[in-house]
DNA sequence: AAGGCAATTTGACGCAGATCAAAACGGGCG
DNA sequence: CGCCCGTTTTGATCTGCGTCAAATTGCCTT
């Protein structure tokens, strides 16, 4: 429980990943110099020489295949995770068994935030597709952001912009209807695919309906309904999880306008 | 935007306060080696000496009247604060004007890490009875919680609750139906005046049924109703702002049923 | 290619909670 | 003390979305 200063564990066994040439497996281990990502991720704002020491915090790299937990509520907090390829849901379990969708995420996110508090994770994570995650032990990353200023400062920003994100979405449960709430969640996919490289206009869905509803508090016959209705409009079209929004601003006028609910 | 490593900041003015002494000045200054809350507050879990180090950070005191603005939605970030006395709420705002209670907040509580992300206030604080609160710049606890380990640690801890708090809330907005979402409202009261002291089943309500309301994403008349109708039960007891838990495992297992919105 | 299961769509209906309305209450101020 | 205004309560009605149900589609397995 106290700070360990434990600075890089390069005798960890290399990873998880399965059918991996050697090469590649090494280039996992260097993993933040290299990777694509490092402007949306942890390192982000980081000059080249502190990364390469971030690298150290990144020693293992774990694949979830679609379907498969990376962590579980209850269980102790190992370590955060960096998306790296795939997509993933957080989910808050209720007591009575019941869960619902708090959180969907994609590459260059940082997970596990909500466990510190108390070293137990509060959710399940489940990847929708198969990811590729890396492993941020949080010793680690404690004692390095001592050193290294601008890592501690953006990894409070990453922790906070989680506080705002959940803002955002109390926000949209507590007084948007049903289709503003939709139009909102398309909307933050949206952005969030085009500040990847993706396209902003047209993407896959990698979640069921059901899913979509349990994380905007509504049913999945809603959100089919909704959907439908959007399509009707030819504000969007859907195929299935095949998605492409045709009029944004349709969609952002929605979400500004709230007819209910004061 | 970088960091700097200021240290204490001993030439500041030295408080907002009003009408007090000089010798009461002075102690408002050694805010947390003195201040009761300090096990509940930032300094938890550290030794008297790193208590000391984290009265330089909290090198201003700020009073804030019933109905006045702490921060406001879009200004800079200033600094975090932590309540010393009263109570407060943040509210998120809709573009349209519109607004919703993200929280309410209680002494040692600390509040603006919602703002950490981008430099901006994401909500407006506003006291809902005459408030105290230290006030202690973002960088100076940076550079503090790069020197003492625990300190980091603690602030960490604080942060991550804050983002489990809100996965509540997301919880309680997103599967609850409107009696679950009062009686988990007065269970969360009700613990956290535990926690500080007072009593767990007697207590006043700072807020009005609007704000309840807007916090739980109900109409105030249904808060109303809401609460008619555990008084009817003899649940609790209401007058007005005054309330009293009279069957606390009631609520309990109303919060743990979920007979609708799966 | 066929079969089966999960996901999705669409329709009909009901209800929790919003909305509208009005009365009662309480607290602060002249 | 009494007035005034904001808060709260309570009732009546309306409606968005949940619920139930059934048909359709798509995907995965054999």
């Amino acid at each position: 429980m106290k700070h360990k200063a434990t600075k890089g564990r390069q005798a960890n066994p290399p990873c998880m990943a399965t059918s991996l040439h050697v090469v590649e497996i090494d280039k996992l281990k260097t993993a933040c110099s290299s990777c694509s990502l490092h402007e949306l991720c942890l390192p982000a704002g980081l000059t080249p020489d502190e990364i390469k020491s971030v690298d150290q915090l990144v020693n293992r790299r774990r694949q979830v295949k679609r379907g498969e937990h990376l962590y579980r509520s209850g269980t102790p907090l190992q370590a955060l995770y960096a998306i790296r390829t795939g997509f993933m849901k957080s989910c808050v379990l209720h007591e009575d068994g019941r869960e619902q969708v708090a959180g969907f995420h994609m590459m260059g996110e940082l997970m596990g935030m909500d466990a510190i508090g108390t070293n137990q994770h509060l959710c399940d994570a489940v990847a929708l597709e198969d990811s590729d995650v890396c492993e941020i032990p949080l010793d680690d990353l404690e004692s390095m952001s001592r050193q290294i200023p601008s890592l501690q400062q953006h990894f409070h920003r990453v922790m906070s912009r989680e506080i705002a994100r959940d803002y955002g979405v109390m926000l949209l449960l507590g007084s948007m209807r049903a289709e503003e709430r939709l139009a909102a969640f398309l909307l933050n996919l949206s952005q969030r695919f085009a500040a990847r490289g993706y396209s902003s206009t047209e993407f896959h869905l990698r979640m069921t309906r059901e899913e979509i509803g349990s994380y905007l508090g509504l049913k999945l016959e809603t959100v089919s309904r909704a959907l439908s209705h959007f399509h009707a409009q030819e504000v969007i079209a859907v195929q299935n999880k095949h998605l492409r929004i045709l009029k944004i601003d349709s969609l952002r006028e929605l979400v500004g306008q709230h007819n209910c609910r004061a």
